[in-house]
DNA sequence: CTAGCTTTGTGAAGATTTTCACAAGCACCA
DNA sequence: TGGTGCTTGTGAAAATCTTCACAAAGCTAG
């Protein structure tokens, strides 16, 4: 099988969400320029984008909402429950913790970690703050696939190497650090200064043949 | 000039963070094999980005450090303070509003806003919540160009439409939804679901091939 | 001053991703 | 049953991004 590539993957995901949209509201059948138009992008993306794993469309008719709507689940690996630990029970801890988007998509929060024992023993929505003491031992316990790491850079290496030897087998790293993996572990990393520095960029650089800002 | 790609942006981006840990720590220059080995990419790659923008290395002795960190930041025009406002004083409102890593690269919080009267007033960190109704006069008043999103998904194009009139010039949008704006106008979105079911993908792929969870 | 070692800057090659364009397939209608 | 209109699936072309490879340049030592 062909290698897929990420940005393929990240729209997949949008394709579904805006499936269930349209499943919701009891539609039918959505071509791909339907579906492009929604999420931005080209027919023809779509198109390729799906063909890489079937045909799931009729011609002359777009492709079947419900069904499709299965099909990505089932790509994506959704169909199941994901088992979540959230390492940082700081802002952004809170944040993710609480965020129902995660829920609904199926992934559940089985533990929130801090280092800080003063935060340790207090209740966090449905979880408790637990020590980085049992990190380990639940993660293999409670068979945890997923981590999300909100901590400050410091630590995330050392952090990351403990998890990973713990049996973790994807992290999403938000701590803004380039921190490295063994190749049987996924990693993906979120930097918001860095997405802020992207629109400084784009600013200052449109600014130079449109108007100097003060 | 050439259009400079988005991924070249990003590497920059990760190249001055580095950088300036180095030039912290006093080191004078850095080779590109250096910097692609911390930053996690290769040394080519390093050496073509730097290039777009000019020649600031020396052959056989790599890059000046302090100069060349001087350099990306005006590159990425943070060479001044950008002002920002959030829209939203949820959860991931209260973790944007409090995170250093903003204020640490020159970008300071002015307002945050919230629809929620019962909110409205309450101070966090150094701002205080004002309410939506003065989101535009703000945002020309203090000549704010950037506008971080954390609102729900349903309201987030009326909110966009509403700032962009108010002359915002970049929004990052956290509301999982396409927004579209103006070209003249630049956006940026993170999507943590998203990213969350890009390790679904990879997880359920490498599985098929390795050990099924169970 | 020259030889030797190192590292940049960059055209060209290679790889990947996106767009184009059109034949093939399906539904509907008369 | 055959014609018409629409939309998919997909090779091929175009565009974009990354890697390669090497000449040019600087530094050090003798």
């Amino acid at each position: 099988m062909k290698r897929i590539a990420d940005s393929t993957v990240r729209r997949l995901s949008m394709y579904l969400r805006y499936l269930e949209d349209l499943d919701t509201r009891g539609q039918q059948t959505a071509s791909s320029d339907e579906l492009a138009h929604l999420c931005g992008t080209t027919p023809a993306q779509v198109r390729k984008d799906l063909s890489f794993f079937g045909s799931f469309g009729k011609r002359g008719l777009g492709y079947p909402v419900h069904e499709l709507t299965a099909h990505l689940r089932e790509i994506l690996g959704l169909q199941r429950e994901w088992k979540v630990i959230i390492v940082g029970a700081g802002k952004i801890g809170a944040a993710l913790a609480n965020y129902r988007g995660f829920r609904q998509r199926g992934f559940t929060v089985v533990g929130v970690y801090d280092h800080d024992p003063a935060k340790v023993g207090k209740a966090w929505g449905d979880a408790t703050i637990r020590s980085m003491d049992s990190l380990a031992q639940d993660i293999q316990r409670e068979e945890a696939p997923i981590a999300v790491l909100a901590i400050p850079a410091e630590n995330a290496q050392a952090v990351v190497d403990q998890i990973v030897a713990a049996g973790i087998r994807a992290i999403l790293n938000f701590a803004p650090t380039q921190i490295s993996v063994p190749p049987h572990v996924s990693l993906k990393s979120v930097n918001m200064a860095m997405e802020l520095e992207g629109l400084s960029f784009a600013l200052t650089n449109a600014g130079l043949l449109d108007q100097g800002a003060a």
